[in-house]
DNA sequence: GGCGACGAAGATAACGATACCAGCATGAAG
DNA sequence: CTTCATGCTGGTATCGTTATCTTCGTCGCC
């Protein structure tokens, strides 16, 4: 009678202590219409008095989907935290639950917790992949659970994919600086692997190229102390860049507290655009002049998606819909960090 | 012979494939060192023809722990996204994942997703509540499954509690507003619900209270449009505060951006501390001083606390430690936002 | 009064993986 | 030549839940 290894009680517990079978609390716990009120209403009793909750192996077991989709970042910055919460609502809709994994960009931990998101059987997957070649996703292919790329591709097979136009994005952030007469402008970026912030540099010398100027590379800093003595030449240099544009958000703010820290004054004495936009962008000591792209719109656009072959696949009509690619514009927010009166 | 109804494959179609018995594939995906080498190989070889992946949901069911722990937080804002990070860290070290629950400020979205987090057996659960009573906690309690209480308080039974000192914290921000000798000092807050906002409110409260000024309290500003007619108001009045405390991040970078808006300088025409720090806050226009806690120190210390309690648990010695709290200080950062060499 | 019909509840067999207990060779020891 | 240990491997029951089939009353109707 007593509750066997102090483990959780199961349906045969409920069933024993409401005089029933585990039929009729099964029929209980999925509100099957055929069960007397009087009953029904015993069973619930024996759940309240035992605390008793269903297990989540057993049904899954027995067939139920996990209702589960999973999404995996490289780390949980506000622009991925955004992504998240957008990917949520779109799941919550649907009634389904959202997991999060954070590789920490180890490409390894990133194989490996798939093959675990494998295992969890989720229905879903919404992956921005830190590169490699991602093996650890033949057996979603191979067993038809639907993976989007988000924010960066998938190299190998054909795969829904929502990104972000980088290249024409840093193109409008560097003809900006173009046009505003600077001839020295140099591109700062922290990890040169990426996809994005390589997409971000080509755009940088697309438009370096198509103004005939030459390209200044400080490519591959790592971490703050580069970005500093990088700065510090700078300050002690007189043909110095006059304008940088900086790949992505933590390279402009390294940027910004290096430029601070040897008293560069932005737009005097050196020009700034950065990719991505920060809530602060507008308040600090000069407003940020920064392309901006939306976190929710993609994360949004790739939920629905997965969603959609979500729905195909429950569906057996195998209608193999060919695989979208969609690309989500960036746009140039103009503040102050460019000096947009100063050199005409 | 084919896979039925296009599931996934099981063990039984990696044993006929392999043309051995399940046990056998099972001992082989327990790396049991009783099987032949020759036997093993067949066996994986048939593993990755077939792409099979174990079923964690069956296993589960076979009583193996689901070794993962969930955090719950009421967001994904940069401070609790850094907790998560030295959550993950320390399950990562034991082998175990890690599940993150968003509740968006909801109580209700809490409970049903905690309950949630029950049918999923997980080993462990670190809890920053939105308050409420979290019954939903009950079966925990009576499965003997723990739960840490991060960041604010449970209020009912005894729990393992990781807190920060957010009244002292408060008091010494605004003991520094007093010190120079303000003595018009508001308080701004968003939510005036949640625990730890009116644990800052209570900590400035007692610093007015020690230093027998007058409390101006402006709380429950929802949203932004209020904190802009506050600082609307201010601007137009002679007699505004000279200095105010913000209680939290966005209240701090809300009131910022509406200073900012409304041409009110800071530090000359108002001092300003915050509670939260953050990355940007040093090369903001006026540099802010700011309360600091560390949400990695006590993340870790919550999810220690976790597995201290996860592996007594394991150990059927019914080791009934008392419930922990443990309290971190705040520290204050003073950089230029109350004019330190102003009101001498 | 006997018949089918219907409403409510029980018995049983899966789902996929693993623990336990056998089997069944081979080789060594008596 | 038997006996028994040892090294691999296979059969079967089991975990908690649900789908399918059965059973058992009870009621209405000819």
């Amino acid at each position: 009678m007593e509750k066997r290894r102090n483990r959780p009680p199961t349906i045969h517990d409920v069933a024993r202590t409401a005089a029933v079978s585990v039929m009729t609390v099964s029929r209980v716990l999925n509100n099957n219409p055929s069960v007397k009120q009087v009953t029904r209403s015993r069973v619930m009793n024996a759940i309240h008095s035992l605390g008793y909750a269903p297990n989540d192996a057993a049904r899954m077991l027995k067939g139920r989907s996990s209702r589960t989709i999973a999404l995996v970042v490289p780390t949980l910055s506000d622009f991925f935290a955004s992504c998240f919460h957008a990917v949520q609502q779109v799941a919550i809709e649907r009634g389904y639950q959202t997991l999060v994994v954070v590789t920490g960009r180890d490409s390894a931990v990133e194989d490996q917790q798939i093959e675990s998101l494998m295992n969890h059987r989720v229905s879903g997957l919404i992956l921005v992949t830190i590169g490699a070649d991602t093996k650890s996703l033949r057996s979603f292919r191979e067993n038809g659970i639907p993976v989007v790329a988000l924010d960066r591709p998938i190299t190998a097979p054909p795969t829904d994919t929502v990104l972000v136009e980088n290249r024409e994005g840093a193109e409008l952030g560097v003809w900006h600086l173009i046009e505003h007469g600077h001839t020295r402008i140099a591109c700062v970026s922290l990890d040169s692997g990426s996809y994005t912030t390589q997409e971000r540099v080509e755009g940088y010398m697309q438009a370096m190229r198509a103004a005939k100027l030459d390209p200044i590379l400080c490519t591959s800093l790592s971490g703050n102390e580069a970005m500093r003595a990088l700065v510090a030449r700078w300050a002690a240099s007189p043909d110095r860049p006059t304008a940088v544009f900086a790949t992505k958000r933590i390279a402009t703010v390294q940027l910004i507290q290096a430029l601070h820290r040897h008293s560069l004054r932005v737009p005097q004495e050196i020009a700034l655009v950065g990719f991505d936009d920060f809530e602060l962008a507008e308040v600090l000591s000069t407003p940020l002049t920064a392309v901006r792209q939306s976190p929710t719109e993609i994360a949004r656009a790739a939920a629905e998606l997965l969603f959609k072959r979500i729905t195909a696949a429950q569906d057996k009509t195998r209608n193999d819909h060919p695989c979208s690619k969609i690309f989500f514009p960036a746009e140039l927010i103009i503040r102050r960090s460019c000096g947009c009166s100063a050199k005409d």
